[in-house]
DNA sequence: GACATCGTTGGACGGGCGTCCAGACAGACG
DNA sequence: CGTCTGTCTGGACGCCCGTCCAACGATGTC
């Protein structure tokens, strides 16, 4: 029960270790997934990303779906650092209106597979309920996001929001989807438009 | 050359019947990944979901590819008649801001299930190319008709919509998305935010 | 009636899948 | 030192995948 500092140093690993190389394992699964697709990622394509063997997921995974889910949780924890970092301070409207789209554009270009992963397995969720609770949890807490956003900006302007936060987020994440299938697809003209279409949804919402 | 009515009747189906019996495969093709998702359908489910063996399959369509694509263009072709329904003749602004909202709610009750493989399919889009221009064609013409709505709604209100289309999909393409995950989810309050979204949407946008 | 042609069947093929396990290996412990 | 425990490997297992094909009945042609 007393502990040195080298008794933690060295018992503790036994659980901590294991769950450390889990999370380690879920990044490289991400990484893989967020490359090919759901649908095309097989367990031997996520070892290979690794620096393991194929047995190894199973023994720190008891099977493929505890696996993924486990990914998607790890993905939530990503958004959630990435997300704070958006229009965490602006003093005045006109500057949030700039710093919402330019936050949003920004995470496209430097996060766009790991987005393209989201939807994919967004659309899972509707055929597999396995994933419904957890996709459940990140959307609600993506509409949180966006509704820091949108009241931030009410506040700023004077004004309380006109629509809820669902309706907020739906629209957001609408724009988001369209920019960022269109970012993907090459068209040079997706970034300026989401940074176009955040000023124009927010001013008009609230 | 010269050919009687009874030529037509008779030898036209040599292609006409080829291309019939595609459409048939083609629509039970469209049931069975619609129950089960993209990813989890394979070609022997389809033929299962079809009054013939998995051999015709491959008579007909040269492989899977082939097959999914010619999918989404009959997926598309039946998009285009619903949509035309919706919101064809309203005589005055309110009556469109209803009607456009029961339209919209009607088709998520009726065809859930199909527009649950829409997303899918779309999501799948961002990783396997092949899909990339079927599915940009249909979200053109998503988008003309979500435009169609719009600039009647300016029009019966006596004003001229002061966003773009591109914007306006992007608002309603992720408040349907929304409700269509909550339907699907089971939450019962999902079809009347709908209709209560699509009217603010309108109302604002324009 | 002999003969092509078309549409269809049912099964074979190789390969990739998720899962599982016997054993090798290393470090901690008696 | 031997033993035990936690990690990791490589390969085997059975199943299902997409693809392909030999054979067959039906149908229309000469």
């Amino acid at each position: 029960m007393t502990r040195t500092d080298t008794d933690d140093r060295i018992s503790r690993p036994q659980a901590q270790k294991f769950e450390d190389r889990r999370c380690q394992l879920a990044d490289s699964a991400l990484e893989a997934l967020a490359a090919r697709g759901y649908a095309r990622t097989s367990l031997r394509d996520i070892a290979q990303s690794t620096e393991f063997s194929l047995g190894v997921l199973h023994y720190y995974f008891r099977d493929k779906v505890e696996l993924i889910t486990y990914c998607v949780r790890r993905y939530k924890a990503r958004c959630v650092e990435r997300y704070d970092a958006i229009a965490a301070h602006a003093t005045d409207a006109d500057d949030l209106l700039r710093d919402a789209g330019d936050g949003l554009a920004a995470t496209i270009e430097a996060d766009a597979r790991m987005h393209r992963l989201w939807y994919d397995l967004r659309a899972q969720s509707l055929f597999e309920e396995s994933f419904r609770l957890d996709v459940a949890d990140i959307d609600a807490s993506l509409e949180q996001m966006i509704w820091r956003i949108v009241s931030a900006y009410a506040e700023l302007a004077g004004v309380t929001p006109r629509c809820t936060s669902g309706l907020a987020y739906a629209a957001f994440d609408g724009l988001f989807q369209q920019a960022l299938l269109r970012y993907l697809s090459g068209d040079d003209a997706a970034l300026d438009d989401l940074r176009a279409g955040t000023r124009a949804l927010l001013t008009r919402l609230v």
